[in-house]
DNA sequence: AACACCGCCTGAGCGC
DNA sequence: TGCGCTCAGGCGGTGT
């Protein structure tokens, strides 16, 4: 499951896309693809012709800028890949490939999304791409204790569903809010506004520390996650209470209990949570 | 306005 | 072996 730290390990994977140029782009899926017009998306939309400059990350949405300031967003939702791959190099799988690009140095760049839960933003320019990430919160890497605070001030919901709010913080999935609400011993079904200031600070640090743990561990490969080079992560050996409903708790042994917050699958630690 | 909930989609894992 | 069922989840749209 693709969250901050997975999408931050695909952009630093990518790196070597940096200063070339796309030279031909195949959109197999056009659903997967929303263009600024809602018309078919052209060769130029894709990039076609234009060198890549940069290489963005808000939350979980990755952009691929271009020269003259068009950008490609990809949203990897639940299942999607970006893989890039050398000349000659074989794709491990080549099903649910929804959009490939050649690049000038003989490589390509493909989109894969088997569940096709992500999807591709093609917006024609810097401005457009401001514009779509205002409506996100701030990043989760750097999240700071007052903009928690302020996230958690007058709302009446979970923390844990403020938490996978993308609006209120850009970045946290389930994994990492089961994790992060642990790391900072907060049950995740107290409502937001109940959160005291020592807590706030606490947890802002548990986000940080747990996302940027986990992106030194290369992100979580659950089932089939996969940075651009086709690398697994390791991070899943890490985690201490996603996935492991019903078993003791690493840090005081009691069960882990299992809930649904905002139709999600939660588990916490009634020992160490409160 | 703030929040809850549905449905999209595929493949893994399960019981029979 | 194979079939059918359940589950997982991000997020946009709709309902309260």
């Amino acid at each position: 499951m693709p969250e901050l730290p997975e999408v931050e390990s695909v952009r630093v994977s990518l790196r070597p896309l940096v200063g070339r140029r796309i030279v031909a782009a195949s959109l197999h899926r056009a659903d997967v693809c929303i263009t600024p017009t809602g018309g078919r998306a052209r060769q130029v939309d894709l990039l076609v012709g234009l060198s890549i400059v940069e290489l963005r990350r808000r939350g979980k949405q990755l952009a691929i800028v271009a020269e003259d300031g068009r950008t490609l967003v990809v949203h990897l939702g639940m299942s999607g890949q970006l893989r890039l791959l050398r000349r000659g190099e074989d794709p491990t799988q080549r099903d649910h490939v929804h959009a490939a690009w050649s690049i000038d140095d003989g490589s390509q760049l493909t989109f894969r999304d088997p569940r096709r839960f992500g999807g591709l933003w093609l917006l024609p320019s810097r401005a457009a791409l401001d514009a779509r990430w205002a409506g996100l919160g701030p990043d989760a890497l750097d999240i700071t204790t007052e903009e928690l605070a302020d996230a958690a001030r007058g709302s009446r919901r979970a923390i844990k569903a403020l938490l996978l709010d993308q609006g209120a913080l850009a970045g946290v999935g389930n994994i990492y809010a089961d994790e992060s609400l642990f790391a900072a011993r907060i049950r995740p079904t107290r409502f937001a506004h109940r959160i005291r200031p020592e807590e706030c600070r606490c947890l802002a640090t548990a986000i940080r520390e747990t996302l940027r743990g986990a992106i030194r561990a290369g992100g979580s490969t659950l089932r089939d996650y996969v940075n651009a080079a086709g690398r697994s992560g390791e991070a899943q050996h890490r985690h201490a209470v996603y996935g492991r409903a019903g078993e003791p708790c690493m840090a005081c042994g009691k069960t882990l209990r299992c809930t649904t917050i905002a139709q999600r699958t939660t588990v916490f630690c009634t020992g160490c949570q409160h």
